[in-house]
DNA sequence: TCAAACACTTGACCTATGGTAAGAAATAAA
DNA sequence: TTTATTTCTTACCATAGGTCAAGTGTTTGA
């Protein structure tokens, strides 16, 4: 599948879009490039655009009123990211995103996505059930977080994305599981 | 405000349906009345409907696997409630959803909805905003659970959501925070 | 190529919250 | 009104995970 084609895949896996509104989508995108460390979003700013991953490995993060930075997600190939809260409602992000590898991604501005919805309500139905099963996730996240071990949690992840272990150092795995490093090490050594 | 036209509020907040659609959705959804104590849904089963709350109080909850029943959500007048998971993939649900008060809800199925849905895209549309900010909600909640204190969670709670505190046993309220009953009681006594 | 920055581990100690058990207060039922 | 049930609080001890401090490899970049 050509690099460019990916999202409509994703896209059409869900919903179906006829070939002209692919096209239409495809030309609403623009291809960037970030490389390693450099932030494509800082806290304070607002996100004006939403990211298709079509390479590459992202972390979005935030400051606490301690001072103290949290992981919030970790995001690879052919996954979204960016901050809908600051991207749909133009308010100012709270969030920090930053590349842990050089990466590829296609973005869309609110003003265009909103115009294509508009255009294609089949897109606006893809997002609909992006958000659903996103909202379902954030369900199961929270629930393990509340109630299960870290642990537990770290064997769901190493079980469910094995990649990140390879790919995202143990630092910021250990604060998107919620427990500190040195925790994380621990308990690594423990299993 | 009639009460069988507050859903229509609602969906009228974040995008705009003609009188003929609104006509039409409201006669897709079905009224029913809920007593307390009763159960709305029973884990194991299919949520075959989704539910808007016109008035009264529900909780939704799961046993985890050593047997301990946590608290997932409580919603009141004027929102939805039901396991969308199981809704949209007719898997069976984990959850329980048990009336804390007398309700009236209004109801509908998977088929009636995914129908309104082609043939009302702006109702679409209010779901693609809905799971959205439901979304962003869990992950405000799973950032608090992961990083905030329990004294900080239960004093945001109180200053969002004080009408629960004033209708919601507190062993829920624990439970949904994320603590016992034995520390929400300790934390309100330090307040 | 060599110093600086990063990534990971280990140990000693601390603290927020949990578990258990029991009793008081409030509410519902008879 | 009396009894039963639910709701909430308190006390004592246990523990998961945090904090601080130090040390070892491993990248990175000038």
């Amino acid at each position: 599948m050509p690099e460019d084609n990916k999202l409509l895949y994703y896209i059409n896996k869900w919903t179906s879009i006829s070939e002209a509104d692919e096209a239409k989508i495809l030309s609403a995108f623009e291809p960037i490039s970030i490389k390693k460390r450099k932030d494509l979003l800082v806290s304070g700013q607002v996100c004006n655009y939403l990211y298709f991953i079509t390479t590459g490995c992202l972390r979005s993060s935030y400051i606490d009123s301690k001072g103290a930075e949290h992981v919030y997600q970790i995001r690879m190939d052919n996954n979204w990211i960016g901050d809908i809260d600051s991207y749909f409602t133009r308010q100012n992000s709270k969030y920090t995103i930053e590349a842990l590898e050089d990466s590829n991604l296609l973005r869309i501005s609110v003003d265009r996505l909103e115009q294509l919805f508009v255009e294609i309500p089949n897109l606006e139905r893809y997002f609909r059930i992006l958000f659903q099963k996103a909202y379902i996730n954030a369900l199961n996240r929270l629930s393990a977080t509340m109630w299960e071990t870290a642990i537990d949690r770290y064997n769901e992840m190493l079980k469910e994305h094995p990649e990140i272990f390879q790919r995202v150092p143990l630092v910021h795995i250990a604060s998107y599981l919620g427990i500190t490093p040195e925790s994380l090490s621990r308990i690594r050594r423990q299993v």
